[in-house]
DNA sequence: CAGAATCCCCACGGATACTG
DNA sequence: CAGTATCCGTGGGGATTCTG
């Protein structure tokens, strides 16, 4: 890992490919995308049932998530026309392929959360609400640019 | 990939995984955060040099995005006592490990982001704002679940 | 059951001005 | 240069109500 600083990359003014990255996240940015893909990924299910297993989720915003979902191509709406109406989502193979590349985040996210909240812990102890901490500082004297 | 289906894993009411995914999208769902990390993927940068790589960027919501990444412990700053202040921003492992991350996330938004494309026009092409255009049915008849 | 429509709040974030 | 402090508009999203 940690094989981005050697690329070296001219990845300055942000061409191009940060729209892309973007495109995603503003797709999965939101927790209710998040929660669905994943919980979609294990097996298809219905409305009811996907308000059941995404626990906080409002009706307003499962169905807003849905239908994003829906326009994007990552999953499919089936609807059934029986007296109580039955509609079935399901990933497609790309939803499936993200969902797998979330999981992967996910992945990083369980092997590191420990790091991160024992930062977070320790900026806590250290002044942050309490007075003016000021930062402190590298280099008293500074070696100079060049 | 799409392995995550064949796991049938348990993953139910959401245990506490989910906790793990939301930490991190919490952290890298905005897009400063994104587009701070991946330029200082690069190589370090100082303040002015960060505003002036991430163009739409605001100072408020630099410091705000370089805070956050600080106390996480995913990069760190580095404060020069000289008459005209420099402060140097630079990744940690921890950082550029999840830039790593970030970047699997973007390769997936560019192999696949045609597709999302395509399926989005598609949808847009089909009755979207106009009309009442009422879903689609399938099997009139519906199987009956069981 | 599966949504659509409406109201409404507040936190996210931009713009601006000031400071060490 | 590298921030901090303040004001304020916008829209994301919850709660509620109604429909096919």
């Amino acid at each position: 890992m940690v094989t981005s600083r050697t690329l070296a990359g001219p990845c300055r003014a942000w061409p191009e490919e940060s729209t892309f990255i973007r495109e995603v996240l503003d797709r999965i940015g939101d927790k209710w995308t998040v929660l669905v893909v994943t919980t979609l990924s294990d097996e298809p299910l219905r409305y009811s049932d996907l308000q059941a297993s995404v626990p906080g989720i409002s009706q307003r915003m499962l169905t807003v998530t849905l239908k994003a979902l829906e326009r994007d191509g990552l999953l499919t709406r089936t609807a059934f026309a029986e007296v109580p109406p039955r509609v079935v989502y399901e990933l497609t193979d790309l939803g499936r392929s993200l969902a797998d590349a979330v999981m992967a985040l996910a992945a990083w996210a369980a092997t590191h959360h420990e790091q991160v909240a024992a930062s977070r812990a320790a900026h806590a102890r250290s002044g942050v609400g309490r007075e003016k901490t000021r930062h402190a500082l590298a280099r008293p004297t500074g070696p100079a640019t060049s």
